[in-house]
DNA sequence: TATAGTCCCATGTTATCCCATAATATCCCA
DNA sequence: TGGGATATTATGGGATAACATGGGACTATA
């Protein structure tokens, strides 16, 4: 399973493009299957943060299929489905692996010019880049202060210190 | 598997004209198969919210099927599917991907000349842009309420992290 | 004959495709 | 382990196609 990891920076250029970081890019491509037709990325602005999040196109897809298990026709589906939907972007790679982010999605992560895509594992994200280094101090912060669950985690099966 | 998504903001013509926009009509053309014949859109009123409801051909057949499988009198049933087909219209888009959108349904979503196309997966919807600038609030309330469901519901069996 | 609905074409704008270049990373062989 | 050759990548810009939008002409309907 390849997962999206480091952090790359990288800028808009005068046509609103932005190359997405050939890491994120392989791993895209491998997720969605070497040949499927045009490859891409899916992207959303973020529930908690400032930033646009992303995965590849089966990221989506497994959205659709929760959705698809709830109700048709009642309230809460219409309700999930719009905050899930309408602000998601489904973007296809240029020649080059170039994407044109939508301006509604950079202005919710406060994005001109400069920007870094972060992994996160199963999905990436996209931040301001002043805003990713305040960010991370306090993720920081908050990681040291979960580090009893993490050992709690890893400690089991005579796990191997570190 | 192609899904509406994204929020588009498209305006009234002279002649009553909407320009349906293209994600969502290349959306629709895949979901119905390329070459079939000439392609539209398939709108109705939506029961809960002042919005124009639709989708493709699919949508409507998915729609026929759950009336179907509903267990009720036949009375009770015709009556659904009176209330669903009724007030329906299939829509055929001209040369350059326009529709004209019945005056009841423009009416019942409160829509003179502005008006938003806004992608809910496997469906989507017409808003006017100010109501559903207030009804996106409510939804994200909503949705909200539902995390713990949506947590639950992408869980299940053996399913890919994220 | 007036009205509304189609069909078809014209336009400005935007986004897409394609190629060129420079910088970086990777490979290969001495 | 070097150092040069070769890909790969990021980035810029011009040409092209697609799109949204407006309006004229034709057709059916009352």
């Amino acid at each position: 399973m390849t997962m999206f990891m480091s952090t790359v920076m990288g800028k808009i250029d005068a046509k609103g493009r932005v190359s997405v970081p050939s890491v994120f890019r392989s791993a895209i491509i491998s997720q969605n299957g070497e040949s499927a037709g045009p490859h891409g990325i899916f992207v959303y602005p973020s529930f908690t943060e400032n930033a646009i999040e992303g995965g590849g196109q089966s990221l989506m897809s497994d959205i659709g299929t929760m959705v698809d298990r709830l109700d048709l026709f009642t309230e809460e589906r219409d309700a999930l489905a719009a905050s899930l939907f309408a602000d998601s972007h489904s973007l296809v790679f240029d020649a080059d692996g170039r994407v044109s982010l939508p301006s509604a999605l950079l202005a919710h992560a406060g994005i001109e010019k400069e920007l870094c895509f972060v992994g996160l594992g199963g999905k990436f994200q996209i931040w301001n880049p002043q805003a990713y280094a305040d960010y991370r101090a306090k993720a920081r912060d908050m990681a040291l202060q979960q580090r009893g669950l993490l050992r709690s985690l890893s400690a089991p099966p005579g796990g191997g210190e570190r």
